[in-house]
DNA sequence: ACCTGAACACCGTTCAAGT
DNA sequence: ACCTGAACACCGTTCAAGT
């Protein structure tokens, strides 16, 4: 019975991404299995190990797609927003907003960029840091506009600060963490952090490192 | 063999509670299992299963106990930076420094509460929500120190995004995905963020909700 | 009442064997 | 060279059987 080749490796590849990307639209990557991948698209789990080298490997490539997916997204919602010329912050909120939306839509996706755990000894690879740093400069672009006068160490932490709170507000808000009362969403919390964060970091120069 | 009831249900609760804290203090919950407790402690692991009614819930039983813990880090903390009458400020980067200290210190443990998902009908238990929320109390409480004519809800949000935002760097950084350049380091970043933040949320009210 | 151990239906990974 | 399928060493959970 070997012997298919029905398709290239690169088609293979494919249809192994697609096979996951589909359940997780549904359903949470720890109610998936490599064998259950295999079974869905006629391949046995030995060539898929062959072809990405673990499972982990495997889900690593999907988080790729999710990231370029992501970009996309916030890429497309400033670019709306800039023609709006409602001003760089509101330019940012746009940003924020489509990252908790896509979170929203897309839950198993998401998550999975960011529980998926490899072994200690297997840093990420460089296709995969390289996606996250994009996003990282796309911010710094839009920090650098707000305050010309501003260092690129500057832009580069404010930019980590603001994401790093929008990611956390998406995550526990996600996981029912929050407790939020009665009107409060996640679009209020989200204005709220780039507000006033944006308005007194416009204002000041990075607080000079103090040891304690 | 059976019979051999050397302890009571409450000390076999706590038993399987250590062996694994005592597992995540060098490796991650994925590589335990319910069957690798039950040797550790000596008992089949039906027993577990009939003791806390699921390995889940086994391990949502250790996450109460570590909530404890950071709860008891981040009131230290901040007693010690009361004592120093730094201001209120200093007082909640106390906190959150030593929260970020807490999950660089344990960090299989501080992961397991967030990365612990149960099935989607059974929701987080009562005791484990209040822990949630009693942390939260404790920032509204210093909040409204802060800036005495804010509402509770004004607190309650402030409370969420700052937390959000500490603990999004905590993860980020953990998990090596924030890149960070040269001297930047977590302390900053969370000076950073409190600092921005706070200050211009003393000066102005929460704004209001637009829609879009 | 409490606990066990075998059984069940799964895992990810390896690798000799087939074409 | 590519792919399989059996084998390996595991999983969490159930439950009849023992004391």
């Amino acid at each position: 019975m070997p012997r298919r080749q029905d398709h290239t490796q690169e088609e293979l590849r494919q249809l192994a991404i697609d096979s996951v990307s589909r359940h997780l639209r549904s359903a949470p990557a720890s109610q998936l299995s490599l064998r259950m991948v295999a079974r869905d698209i006629g391949y046995s789990p030995g060539t898929l190990i062959n072809l990405f080298g673990s499972y982990s490997l495997l889900l690593l490539a999907v988080n790729a797609c999710t990231l370029d997916c992501i970009r996309d997204q916030l890429l497309q919602a400033m670019d709306n927003s800039r023609r709006a010329d409602a001003g760089v912050i509101a330019e940012l909120e746009a940003a924020a907003a489509a990252y908790f939306h896509y979170a929203q839509e897309n839950p198993h996706a998401w998550r999975l960029v960011f529980e998926l755990h490899l072994d200690a000894e297997t840093p990420l690879p460089a296709w995969q840091s390289g996606r996250i740093s994009a996003l990282f400069s796309l911010l710094e672009a839009r920090l650098l506009k707000l305050k010309p006068r501003a260092t690129a160490a500057d832009c580069a932490s404010a930019a980590r600060v603001i994401w790093s709170g929008v990611h956390g507000i998406c995550t526990l808000l996600l996981d029912n963490k929050l407790f939020l009362s009665d009107g409060a969403d996640a679009r209020q919390l989200i204005r709220s952090l780039l507000t006033h964060y944006l308005t007194d970091w416009c204002r000041h120069t990075q607080p000079p490192a103090s040891d304690q």
